[in-house]
RNA sequence: GGUCGCGUAGCUCAGCUGGAUAGAGCAUCUGCCUUCUAAGCAGACGGUCACAGGUUCGAAUCCUGUCGCGAUCACCA
């Protein structure tokens, strides 16, 4: 429909004013004008030189004349609203209507995959609410983007090797006595985490036995026994020292262990996992061989430089002088191959915006090595999750682990739905479930509703609302629709005609339409936003219809039939739009 | 100091490829359960879109500058 009005109004143009416009933008008219759509004159006006309600007018004239589903049209200074037929958005919506994935384009359009990195742990500590923030975005812009028919390959790198690692393995051995997931009941990444926080602790009491004795601040920090022997540890790490490979793997157990837990409870997952231990060594050998092109050079030192001056930017080291590789040196290797393994042409990274400059460099420094595929490469930087009190600070205790805060957001679901009462009937094991389902969508849907790049001020005592913009108002809806589809009984199967529609119902048949569009746009801009605030808009719209008018109330049984089709035809595209956000949707709440 | 991002209602956020009177939710206040689920609906109150210039028929939106907040500029990852 858009297509053909866009044509005829070029053609109105052509044919009125003998002038070649470019293809026309349409918006929607706005809700206190009479219309559906509007175009703006102005921009016509101006070649023209003339008044813009005649050419407006004259515009809408042919329109109508030629164009059956423009039945009416007003000119308002220089934008010209135009009356759409019902028949139009009934014609459309019986389209639809059978069409359970409305929206949704099948994966099997032969594109090439795209890759998604996200999550990306240390393998020293537990999941915090700022993986929470990444998981959920890397997850649903996957979904988003296997919903545009493009195949999606997830995955993380796992950060399993380096001196963190090395701290709390030795923090283990030495005070752990031999403690284990099972004989503490501690998830496995929670042990791990405690004892990085005991090597912490054990590191800043030697420092201050050291300072009291008289040794001054830096050199006490570099002396401190314990970090000695994690620096060690390290050297025999790469070293390959039996000992500590089997500490190592046992220890990196128990956390991959406890990190499956956390993904599974938050409902996200990864098709491959790449292992730091496993790339660097990759990287190593590209930039060497980079050095030998001139790409890059080396310092007195030995220490080999990227020059991105040219580009605007600075020096970057890619290999320290004792020959060891950096960050940055491990995910040259780790991108390339990527690209060796997959048959993939673009690669997403859902890395936090302190990362920016670093992700700027990388895109250039595989530019120049000459990987044609570096210039689709995308950095989706997402802000920090701020906290009412100030940033998360894990020295101070200020982090909200990921774990705690799924079970703490479940409980109030708990709490608010056993004072509302409403499932009776329901068995304690259902009632879990959806109190985890309310839970998570409530978390879910704050985090993924606001814009990536904006910092969120997340308060964990006032918790989450359930009320207004949110996962469970959504949720909420679509257990109404549930209710009203069992009431309906057969009536959905039955034929229907109908000539005329409500004002409101026009208003959410042109929502669904949108739903295709939206899902477009919120991949190309890596924002899952733009999804949940389209599913809000319908919902909102739906309900001010549902309540106004009781669906199945209405005496013409053709409105009746209508109105619960619509409404299923609501429920579909929340369930679907709401599994792009990695959030269920229940049957009953 | 250089670079990047952000600044919209008391609070949390939409809107930003320039369009009509800048929108939601929370909070405060007023109505609505004999209606398919009131976790809802209708309404009221609330704004110098940080500030100052510029571009134009038209700017929250684009450009420049200023201020404020954050990130980054590591031989950490």
């Amino acid at each position: 429909m858009e297509q053909i009005l866009q044509d005829k109004i070029q053609e109105a143009f052509q044919q009125l004013y003998n002038l070649k416009i470019n293809k026309p933008e349409l918006q929607t008219t706005r809700k206190d004008f009479e219309g559906d759509t509007t175009l703006v004159v102005f921009p016509y006006v101006k070649q023209l030189k003339k008044n813009p309600v005649e050419v407006a007018n004259n515009v809408g004239n042919f329109l109508k004349e030629h164009l059956s589903h423009i039945s009416d049209f007003n000119v308002v200074s220089g934008f010209l609203n135009l009356v759409i037929d019902p028949a139009y958005y009934i014609d459309f919506f019986n389209q639809i209507y059978n069409d359970e994935n409305f929206g949704l384009t099948p994966t099997d359009t032969g594109l090439k995959s795209l890759m998604v990195e996200y999550s990306s742990p240390n393998t020293n500590k537990p999941l915090h609410l700022g993986h929470i923030r990444n998981n959920l975005l890397g997850h649903s812009i996957s979904e988003i983007y296997k919903a545009t028919g493009k195949p999606v390959i997830k995955t993380q790198i796992i950060n399993d090797r380096g001196i963190h690692i090395c701290k709390s393995m030795l923090a283990w051995q030495k005070f752990g006595n031999g403690e284990t997931p099972e004989s503490s009941g501690l998830k496995g990444d929670h042990l791990a985490g405690k004892y990085y926080v005991k090597f912490d602790q054990e590191y800043k009491k030697q420092i201050q036995e050291l300072i009291d004795k008289g040794v001054d601040k830096d050199e006490a920090e570099k002396q401190a026994p314990i970090l000695l022997e994690a620096q060690d540890m390290l050297r025999r790490w790469e070293a390959k020292d039996p000992e500590v490979m089997a500490l190592w793997h046992k220890m990196n157990g128990w956390v991959y262990e406890g990190f499956n837990e956390t993904y599974n409870n938050l409902g996200v997952s990864f098709d491959k996992n790449y292992y730091e231990s496993e790339t660097y060594i990759l990287g190593k050998k590209v930039v060497e061989d980079g050095l030998k092109k001139s790409i890059f050079y080396r310092k007195p030192d030995g220490s080999v430089w990227a020059d991105l001056s040219a580009e605007g930017l600075d020096e970057k080291l890619l290999l320290r002088a004792d020959g060891t590789s950096v960050y940055m040196t491990q995910d040259i290797g780790t991108a390339i191959k990527r690209f060796e393994d997959f048959d993939i042409d673009s690669h997403i990274y859902v890395v936090g915006n302190e990362q920016d400059y670093h992700f700027q460099v990388l895109f250039i420094i595989l530019k120049k090595l000459g990987y044609k595929w570096a210039d689709k490469l995308y950095h989706l930087s997402y802000g920090m999750v701020e906290l009412p009190h100030g940033k998360m600070k894990s020295r101070e205790g200020t982090v909200v682990d990921a774990d705690d805060l799924m079970r703490e957001m479940t409980k109030t679901a708990r709490d608010i739905s056993q004072e509302l009462g409403k499932l009776e009937g329901y068995s304690d094991e259902e009632k879990e479930r959806l109190y985890r389902i309310i839970g998570l969508g409530a978390l879910k849907y704050f985090i993924l509703k606001v814009d990536p790049k904006r910092t969120i001020l997340f308060d964990p005592k006032k918790s989450i609302d359930f009320q207004g913009n949110t996962g469970p108002f959504i949720q909420y809806t679509y257990a109404r629709i549930q209710s009203i589809l069992r009431k309906a009984g057969d009536l959905i199967h039955k034929p229907f005609q109908l000539n005329n529609l409500q004002t409101k119902e026009k208003e959410v048949i042109k929502l669904l339409k949108a739903f295709p569009q939206a899902i477009t746009t919120a991949a190309e801009q890596q924002n899952p936003g733009l999804i949940a605030n389209y599913i809000y808009d319908l919902v909102k719209q739906y309900n001010s219809f549902y309540q106004s008018i009781p669906i199945l109330a209405a005496e013409n049984e053709n409105e009746r039939i209508f109105r619960v089709r619509l409404s299923k035809k609501v429920g579909d595209t929340i369930k679907n739009g709401f599994k792009l956000l990695g959030i269920e949707v229940p049957e009953r709440m």
